[in-house]
Formats: C-alpha cells, sequence, structure tokens
DNA sequence: GAACGTCTCGTGTCTCGCTA
DNA sequence: TAGCGAGACACGAGACGTTC
C-alpha cells in the first residue's frame, strides 16, 4: 500500500495543507467549516494510532486517551488531517487547557490529565485511504469518504460544515466565541505542506486600542523588536503584552523617532514583568491599535499584531 | 531542597527578498 | 506578479540547569 513506500502508513512524511488568511464572503464554490482553536495534527491509522504534528513531531504519547482513534476508522490503512482540541467552558475549545496537556512529559501526569482534561480529535479531510493516496482528489469527494469511514465516537468527531452561506456562519461562529471559519474550495485537491488560497481561514479579529509604555530593541535586521503595550486598570497601568509584528521599515522608523521623543521612565508596573529581556520603559504618552485573536486568563493579548498610532486617542481615555 | 532563569516546543502573524 | 521560504516577532508552561 501507500505506493511509494513499499506499503507502509507514511509516517511522518506529510506535511499539513496550509491557509491563506481571508475575510468572510459567500460562494457556492466553496464550503464553510469551524476553525477549531488547536494543535493542527495527521492522525496515522493501521491498527494502530499514529498522531504527528504540524512540524512532523509524534505527538502521540502526549495524548494517549487518543491512541484507540484506529478502533473508530474504517479504511485502513487510513490518514487522517485533523485538529486535537481540549473543550473548556461551555465547549469551546481552550487552547491554554490544550498547551499544558501539550507540554507535559511525565506519563504519569499525562494520565491524569487524559482523564482531567480528555482531548478530542476533530477530523476534516482524509487523505489516504485503503492505503491509496486520495489527496489528488477534490475536498468534497473526500468529505464523503470521510463520513463513510469514520465512526464518530468519544475523543473523535467529523467537523460538520455548510455549503454557501459563509458570513452567516462567519457571524454565528464569532457570537459563540469561536476563534473562526475556514472556507475551502469544493474541487480543491490536498497539497501537502503548501499554503493555498483553497483554503482561506478567516479569523475572527478583535481590536482595541492600548498605551505604549516602552518597547524592546529589536535584532537581526530590525532596530525595534516589540512594543511594550498597558492600559489603565483602577487607575494604576497594567501590563498587557508585547507587540513585534504589524508594523514595517517604515512604520518601524516612525515609531523609533516618536519613542525617542519620549522621556525615559523607571519600568511603571508594580512588579518585573517575566519575559522582557532588555526593556526601555518611556513615558506612557502614546496610544495605538493593536488587533489580536483573544486575551488569556490574565488579560494578555494573543497573536496581536500592530494597526497604528492613534494621534486623536490620549492614554488616559 | 527551593527558587530562579533559560530553553524548548507547540501554536500563530507579518515582512522581506528571492525565484519562477 | 505571485508564490514561497526565511527570519523577525507573539503567547504559555513544563523541563532542566544553576545558584543559594
Amino acid at each position: 500500500m501507500m505506493g511509494e513506500n513499499g506499503g507502509r502508513l507514511p509516517v511522518f512524511q506529510i506535511k499539513p495543507m496550509l491557509a491563506v488568511a481571508g475575510r468572510p464572503f459567500d460562494s457556492p464554490d466553496f464550503i464553510y467549516e469551524v476553525k477549531w482553536d488547536g494543535y493542527r495534527c495527521l492522525a496515522y491509522l493501521d491498527r494502530k494510532t499514529v498522531l504527528q504534528s504540524r512540524n512532523l513531531l509524534d505527538i502521540t504519547p502526549a495524548f494517549p486517551e487518543l491512541a484507540g482513534l484506529y478502533h473508530r476508522v474504517g479504511m485502513q490503512p487510513a490518514v487522517l488531517d485533523g485538529e486535537i482540541v481540549v473543550p473548556g467552558e461551555k465547549g469551546r475549545p481552550s487552547f491554554s487547557r490544550l498547551q499544558a496537556r501539550g507540554r507535559l512529559a511525565d506519563p504519569l501526569k499525562i494520565r491524569q490529565a487524559a482523564l482531567q482534561t480528555p482531548a478530542v480529535f476533530v477530523a476534516f479531510d482524509l487523505l489516504y485511504c485503503r492505503g491509496e493516496n486520495i489527496m489528488p482528489q477534490p475536498l468534497h469527494w473526500r468529505k464523503g469518504l470521510l463520513q463513510e469511514a469514520v465512526q464518530p465516537g468519544d475523543n473523535l468527531v467529523i467537523s460538520s460544515f455548510i455549503e454557501t452561506h459563509g458570513t452567516t456562519f462567519f457571524a454565528a461562529c464569532a457570537r459563540q466565541g469561536l476563534e473562526g471559519v475556514m472556507a475551502k474550495a469544493k474541487e480543491s485537491p490536498y497539497l501537502p505542506g503548501r499554503r493555498s488560497s483553497h483554503w482561506r481561514k478567516i479569523r475572527h479579529i478583535r481590536q482595541g486600542e492600548f498605551i505604549i509604555v516602552g518597547y524592546e530593541p529589536g535584532t537581526g535586521g530590525r532596530r525595534l523588536g516589540a512594543l511594550i503595550l498597558g492600559t489603565y486598570r483602577q487607575g494604576r497601568l497594567a501590563y498587557r503584552g508585547k507587540v513585534g509584528t504589524g508594523f514595517d521599515r517604515e512604520e518601524e522608523q516612525m515609531l523609533l523617532g516618536e519613542l525617542k521623543k519620549l522621556k525615559e521612565v523607571p519600568p511603571p508596573f508594580g512588579e518585573p514583568v517575566p519575559g522582557l529581556t532588555r526593556p526601555r520603559w518611556v513615558e506612557p504618552r502614546l496610544v495605538c491599535t493593536v488587533e489580536y485573536l483573544e486575551q488569556t486568563p490574565d488579560g494578555r493579548l494573543r497573536h496581536p499584531s500592530y494597526r497604528g498610532l492613534r494621534w486623536d486617542k490620549e492614554p488616559g481615555e
């Protein structure tokens, strides 16, 4: 089977297909499904289960509760593409819980965690079926075969999708606090390791205004590493994270110029901030707009991206 | 042995430069 | 011009090494 490697599963060979970023749209040529907030994973199933991360690492030992996936999948040897998620509050995927799971190395702790916060494999594509490479086949055909091959149950679900009504679906997902939507061309083949416009990642982006309280110098060709952000909480500045992307060389020069005009001040937060290597603290006079995916439980920004200075805003606002 | 700091590894975005 | 890879950056938290 698997042709190219003499009948064995192509373990650690397939890189997952990637998506480009996009905006909500409606098209009869696309299907729309929930974008799950978890670890991208390929599951190799051939009388056992092997889980491979996006970077081709074997993450099977970290999720023992998924070892039995192969019992629920027919037409083996088979390879599923999907996402490992850990349900959090209200059943929504919790990325922080998943990270806590993924970092465990002690087998005892892994077993305990598997009982307390069990992971679920959300399957959304079928790449090999009965040992045959079906990646060149169109997505709608692979989706059909996925429905036939997989018996959903504990720890294994099939990602449902809708046809057309992409904007309505996106709005509904946003209301439910989900990360976003994936739009996939019905006729698209699976392009391993490639980032293709056949798949579009439409994320629910949040935006806010934050006070620039300092910065870190960059390395390599960059002069500005990251801006250090804060907001006022009960009259005191609170740390909200750093943003190190979203500005090009021109904006970087302009920001550095503005920062150099400000007086250097002592650290504005009551306690030292972990993770800051070479902070330069400045007067909290500049306000900037930042897009971000979500906030961590302690109020820090996840995946922040700088969008511009707000000359019209005062820090106190 | 406790506390602290650094490294590692998972996820991601974005810009820049090279190549087809 | 589009696609792709490299190299910046972000987050959390366990593992591990060092210091006291």
